[in-house]
DNA sequence: GCCGTTTTCGGCCCGACTGTTTTCAGTCG
């Protein structure tokens, strides 16, 4: 079983013992075992091999987790999960991530009207029967409808990229937003937008906010931050706003991650102090330490300022007290691309064109690599177009300094690993990309002699 | 469940919004 596999069954574990009311510090170690296990690199099938190791050498992982760990990886379940599973069945698993529906209203649903699918759920709302429980109304009747409408045409998460599409519109809607949450961590995929406004009347901000032309659904609004439904996609967007003083304390918090958070709050309190999104404050007398800057925040707590993308509680605050942050790869730091279409196979602009816009990011090199005859539907090069293609690129160097620019070639690597031009033209080359484009699923001993056949090549 | 700046036992983040709540639980950020 792979960590994701593992991970996966740790997480619903979690998930099933909140709705059974278990201990919530108990159910944030499994929570927090399934992450650290999905960003494990080493599979824990090869760890358990090694004799003199442990799964506790993993942080978050003590004795209990090592004892289920060593369970699945034995007979692909453990004695809690087999426990909750008796309980409930894993169908009701999906109603969790219902926006609304949390563990102390499912297992009520569950164990009044016995519902084990969303199905069921839907019916129960549609037929008006959820009001006949304590705190349950009409208006979460309706809130369920919705989540699960919501649930089943949305696609979960988003690319950044076209979460930095709906950023900027909102940003020039608003005046002054900054975006915070996963996508300034610069996660590849985000959850929704999260967007801060600071030093503004936050009545008049979230009035115009719910009344941006897009919004589709305004899921809640307070006196300091509404979320609402975006666009034909249905992306959340979430909007804080908050005092100018509070700027850093803010941006910190709405930053996160939450795990992160966490633990940043906790280091506050060992200090005698308490952060929000406020600002950190002295505990008993309330007087302000930091708060106007993110710098400043993590300066009181003995900390550098943590870069956004390393803020996962991943070892990142333990680094930043012994001051041993890495310094982070910049875009300024990328000094050429060696992997570019053109025209003269699947790519949209000309080598000319290339060269150009490279120029304008600051690059030195680039290698254009187009795709090999193999790959007919994007017109691959043969050889001699591959060798023609060549000479143009060496022309373009003798007449063009600013970019150099390397005459090479995506070429296709066949299923038994040979090359698709000949060793004499991929010789006229300066760099060759080898690639897989056909026959991907074969088995993976194949593969990886495939592979390693094709590391033979001189060329490559 | 885990972990150790006080700790091998006792903590484990803190605040906003909604609803049928009449004093706060549940959910979410
Ligand atoms: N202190 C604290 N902050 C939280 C908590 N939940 C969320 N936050 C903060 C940190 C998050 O990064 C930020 C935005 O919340 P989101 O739910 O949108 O999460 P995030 O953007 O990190 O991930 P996402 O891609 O949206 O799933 O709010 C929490 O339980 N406690
Ligand atoms: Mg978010
Ligand atoms: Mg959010």
């Amino acid at each position: 079983m792979d960590n994701n596999e593992i991970a996966r069954l740790l997480s619903e574990t979690a998930d099933l013992m909140e709705i059974a009311g278990e201990d919530p510090f108990r159910i944030r170690s499994y929570r927090n075992a399934a992450a650290v296990i999905e960003a494990h690199p080493e599979p824990l099938e090869s760890l358990a091999e090694q004799p003199g190791r442990s799964f506790t050498e993993i942080p978050g992982i003590g004795k209990g987790l090592a004892a289920a760990l060593a369970e699945i990886l034995a007979r692909g379940s453990f004695e809690r999960r087999d426990e909750m599973l008796e309980k409930y069945p894993p169908t009701v698993l999906p109603m969790l991530r219902l926006q609304g529906v949390g563990p102390k209203t499912l297992r009520a649903l569950i164990e009044h009207f016995h519902i084990s699918t969303m199905d069921d759920l839907e019916r129960i709302c549609a037929e008006q029967r959820l009001r006949t429980l304590p705190r349950m109304g009409a208006k979460l009747e309706e809130k369920i409808l919705r989540s699960i409408q919501q649930f089943r045409q949305s696609a979960g998460r988003f690319t950044l990229d076209f979460a930095s599409g709906v950023v900027q519109e909102l940003q020039q809607y608003l005046g002054e937003a900054v975006p915070a949450g996963s996508f300034r961590r610069g996660k590849e995929t985000v959850g929704d937008i999260d967007l801060l406004v600071t030093g503004a009347e936050p009545a008049a901000v979230l009035e115009r906010f719910a009344a941006y032309p897009a919004v589709k659904e305004v899921l809640a609004k307070g006196e300091n931050k509404a979320s609402v439904r975006v666009g034909f996609e249905g992306i959340q967007v979430d909007l804080r706003v908050l005092p100018a003083e509070s700027f850093g304390a803010a941006l910190q918090y709405f930053t996160g991650s939450k795990e992160h958070n966490v633990s940043l709050r906790t280091r506050a309190a060992h200090r005698e102090l308490t952060l929000n999104e406020y600002g950190l404050f002295r505990l008993g007398s309330g007087e302000r330490v930091a708060g106007e800057t993110e710098e400043g925040i993590y300066e009181a707590l003995g900390l550098a300022w943590i870069p956004p993308e390393l803020r996962e509680n991943s070892g990142e605050i333990e680094a930043a007290a012994a001051g041993a942050l890495p310094r982070l790869v910049e875009r300024s730091d990328i000094r050429g691309d060696l992997h570019m279409h053109t025209r003269e196979s699947d790519g949209r602009a000309t080598l000319e064109e290339m060269a150009e816009a490279a120029r304008e990011l600051g690059y030195e090199y680039i290698a254009i690599t187009d795709h090999s005859k193999s790959l007919a539907m994007a017109n691959g090069l043969d050889e001699k177009r591959a060798v023609e293609f060549a000479r143009r690129v060496r022309e373009y160097n003798r007449r063009n300094g600013a970019v150099h620019v390397f005459a090479g070639l995506e070429c296709d690597i066949k299923r038994d690993g040979s090359m698709d031009l000949s060793e004499d033209a991929l010789a006229e080359l300066d760099f060759v990309v080898g690639s897989v484009h056909s026959y991907m699923n074969i088995d993976p001993r194949e593969m990886t002699d495939r592979l390693l056949r094709a590391l033979e090549s001189p060329s490559l």
